[in-house]
DNA sequence: CACCCGTGGGG
DNA sequence: TCCCCAAGGGT
């Protein structure tokens, strides 16, 4: 073993972190961890493993969950399709292995909401099988240590740095070598002014020889933002309002939110009044409009309000939206920006 | 392949 | 305030 691996792994034995997914090899909580943990900081994930695994100890009771629960229980977790595809993988789990998780590679990566590296990571922490987990980790301290320019979101580079992770796997103890990589990339070489003074493989890294750390990695893409206006409506009814289900192929699918209207642009407080209110057959009372608020998403920026309408009188709801007593709103997944409207409107968890 | 999918922390 | 980006995956 050269160096670079010895000085890694022993820098691991001292700095991991004791992280609740590692106290065994469940399968089913490696899984859990490594979903939770797409795009995720382990400080902000690790709450959510804990609700998980109270909540569903097995995969089995998983898979017998309503999505409606599953849903609720990320909620505030952010990309909500994983919280979908986990929940439809649990089901597969249950009925094709019979509530044994697959223990090959090609079978893990085969459910919904598993890509190339959680099925490495899977596949290595759980079975000590030799597949290298690339992740954003891997590639800044590959492309740091090793000197490497290849854009790290190019096909290019994404083969590049795949196959110099197959052959420093090799010979290596799978799991323990993934998690030190990226516990390394996690903790030392972090993206903002990593800790090289005290870093264990200074001496050979070829970045800080050649001082280009702040160069590396390379990306070359950036993300284009898409500004949008919603309007929000409460139809407070005295003891309940109305909810609706969000579906298509749009952000916060499957989740409740307040009865809305789109718009390009920005409208102002005397047209919203005036627009289509997402129900017409009530008479109402205009109790507060909100000022805006902005909410930022990868590919987003929200720009919202929240109208404020006291229902005049019985109503016969003919919509498809939902009544729900106010007790029972926090029942219901809403993202972030719901839940802050409903909170401000003193309907909160 | 390009684009889309959330949220929060840090510089 | 703005920008980056975090144990990525789906379409």
């Amino acid at each position: 073993m050269d160096n670079f691996h010895t000085n890694i792994y022993n820098w691991y034995n001292i700095n991991k972190r004791d992280l609740p997914w590692r106290k065994d090899r469940n399968p089913y909580k490696i899984w859990l961890s490594e979903i939770i943990l797409q795009q995720t900081r382990v400080e902000q994930g690790k709450n959510y493993f804990y609700r998980f695994v109270e909540n569903y100890p097995t995969v089995n009771d998983l898979a017998n969950a309503h999505e409606d629960k599953v849903l609720k229980l990320w909620q505030g977790l952010g990309y909500y399709s994983r919280a979908r595809n986990l929940h439809a993988s649990a089901k597969i789990i249950a009925s094709q292995y019979n509530g044994t998780f697959p223990n090959d590679y090609k079978s893990i990566l085969a459910l919904k909401g598993v890509g190339p590296y959680t099925a490495a990571a899977v596949a290595s922490i759980a079975f000590n099988l030799p597949y290298p987990a690339v992740d954003g980790n891997i590639y800044r301290v590959l492309s740091r240590y090793y000197g490497i320019e290849t854009p790290i979101d190019s096909s290019a580079g994404k083969k590049e740095f795949q196959q110099l992770a197959e052959e420093l796997i090799q010979g290596q103890d799978p799991g323990m070598h993934n998690q030190a990589l990226m516990e390394f990339g996690a903790l030392q070489c972090v993206p903002k002014s990593p800790k090289c003074e005290n870093c264990p493989v200074v001496e050979s890294c070829f970045t800080y020889k050649n001082g280009l750390v702040a160069q590396l990695p390379v990306k070359e893409k950036k993300t284009k933002q898409r500004h949008r206006y919603f309007y929000y409506y409460m139809y407070d009814m005295g003891d309940s309002i109305l909810l609706d289900k969000r579906s298509g192929n749009d952000i916060w699918q499957n989740l409740y939110q307040l009865p809305l209207i789109e718009r390009e642009k920005a409208l102002s407080d005397a047209e919203l009044l005036h627009a289509d209110l997402p129900v017409k057959t009530m008479q109402v009372n205009v109790k507060s409009i909100s000022g805006q608020k902005k909410h930022v998403l990868s590919h987003q920026i929200i720009h919202a309000k929240l109208i404020y309408l006291e229902v005049q009188g019985n109503f016969n709801n003919q919509s498809p939206l939902i009544r729900v007593n106010k007790k029972d709103i926090s029942k219901f997944a809403v993202s972030r920006l719901v839940e802050q409207f409903l909170q401000e409107a003193g309907l909160g968890q």
